[in-house]
DNA sequence: TAGATTTGACCGGT
DNA sequence: ACCGGTCAAATCTA
């Protein structure tokens, strides 16, 4: 058969980016959704910020397949890593916006970033930690090669947010010419699992109350708790053959506090949404770019929201992509 | 007692 | 030489 990834995407691609657009404005809209039926308040953008990241990898390197995987596989880690969610109620802004460059700039992909460069700074990192078993580990202490070429994004909140991913805090720095210092978190699968997503927590100087949070690096863990959360949250198995993540649409439980609130003796809630829709389709559970660490709404939770707030457009929207014509699934397999 | 956090040391990049 | 990112022993906590 003859398929070109390249050309499929480029005369794919405003069909895409409507779509996403589209799909960002819904995400915004369930987010409204929620803070209306008064389950969570949260960051009404952060639901769209993967949306956001998307675009933004479409706009880039849209003809190279192995990068824009690595990217995809990135921004999943965006979506389900980069939590959005305000600081739970009165901490955060009447417009739920977080402080940041404004608009749709709430997170930014590293520009400057060089795949290769991050390949070889990362397979050193796993150099490292095969070194763990060697005697000589011990004297290599703090080797590493930095991540300046790693994709990264950042992102700020107003307040300590639970990005769904579990991570383990490994370093506490004073950065000079800051005002408040820096704390490093790197993911708890790192070792059990070979996960390079790290993060850097920081206060915005300007504005104590706005954590910023860089992203370093993709998720490639497998969170096995979110995991069994998703099939005990799951009312009807069948119905979980496809998962959407929203990036963090305010919801839900509060799983698990960020370690980084440790340090501000503050209180977070861990919001990601998953919407879970009944189709035919298969996005199967194995591919990691979706499952892990990600909650469920179910589809009478999005019925719920049909009839309980100023929702409008968004309950077609749904039966839009409850339909034949799965859009989703139409991007994940012209994207993968 | 296992896992998480703290914190000083170490090392690479600039 | 300085700064930032990471390591890992010590310590804390559930």
């Amino acid at each position: 058969m003859e398929w070109s990834w390249s050309d499929s995407v480029l005369s794919n691609r405003e069909r895409v980016m409507e779509e996403l657009i589209q799909g960002r404005e819904l995400a915004s809209q369930l987010s409204t959704a929620y803070d209306n039926r008064s389950v969570v308040n949260g960051d009404d953008e952060g639901s769209a910020e993967g949306f956001v990241n998307t675009l933004l990898i479409l706009n880039g390197k849209e003809s190279d397949q192995e990068f824009v995987s690595d990217q995809i596989q990135g921004n999943s880690s965006g979506v389900s890593g980069v939590s959005g969610g305000g600081g739970g109620g009165s901490g955060v802004s009447d417009d739920g916006s977080v402080v940041s460059g404004g608009g749709a700039d709430l997170s930014s992909w590293d520009a400057n970033h060089d795949h290769a460069a991050a390949i070889k700074s990362e397979d050193y990192t796993e150099e490292e930690i095969s070194c763990k078993s060697t005697s000589t580990f011990k004297d290599r202490r703090g080797s590493y090669k930095r991540r300046k070429t790693t994709h990264s994004w950042t992102r700020d909140t107003p307040g300590l947010i639970d990005d769904g991913h579990a991570w383990r805090k490994y370093g506490h720095k004073v950065i000079h010419n800051a005002k408040h210092p820096r704390n490093y978190f790197r993911c708890t699968y790192k070792f059990d699992q070979g996960c390079k997503a790290t993060k850097h927590v920081q206060q915005v100087q300007d504005h104590p109350s706005v954590l910023r949070t860089t992203y370093y690096g993709t998720h490639t863990c497998i969170d096995y708790f979110k995991t069994s959360d998703l099939v005990l949250d799951c009312t009807n198995l069948r119905d979980s053959s496809m998962f959407i993540s929203f990036d963090n649409a305010n919801c839900l439980t509060n799983k698990q506090e960020d370690p980084f609130f440790a340090s501000f003796a503050s209180s977070s809630v861990k919001e990601e949404l998953i919407v879970k829709a009944t189709s035919d389709h298969t996005l199967t559970s194995h591919d990691n770019h979706w499952l892990p660490s990600d909650y469920l709404v179910s589809h009478d939770d999005l019925m719920a929201f049909k009839s309980s707030g100023p929702v409008s457009g968004f309950s077609s929207s749904i039966e839009q992509y409850d339909g034949d014509d799965d859009v989703f699934s139409r991007i994940i397999a012209e994207l993968i």
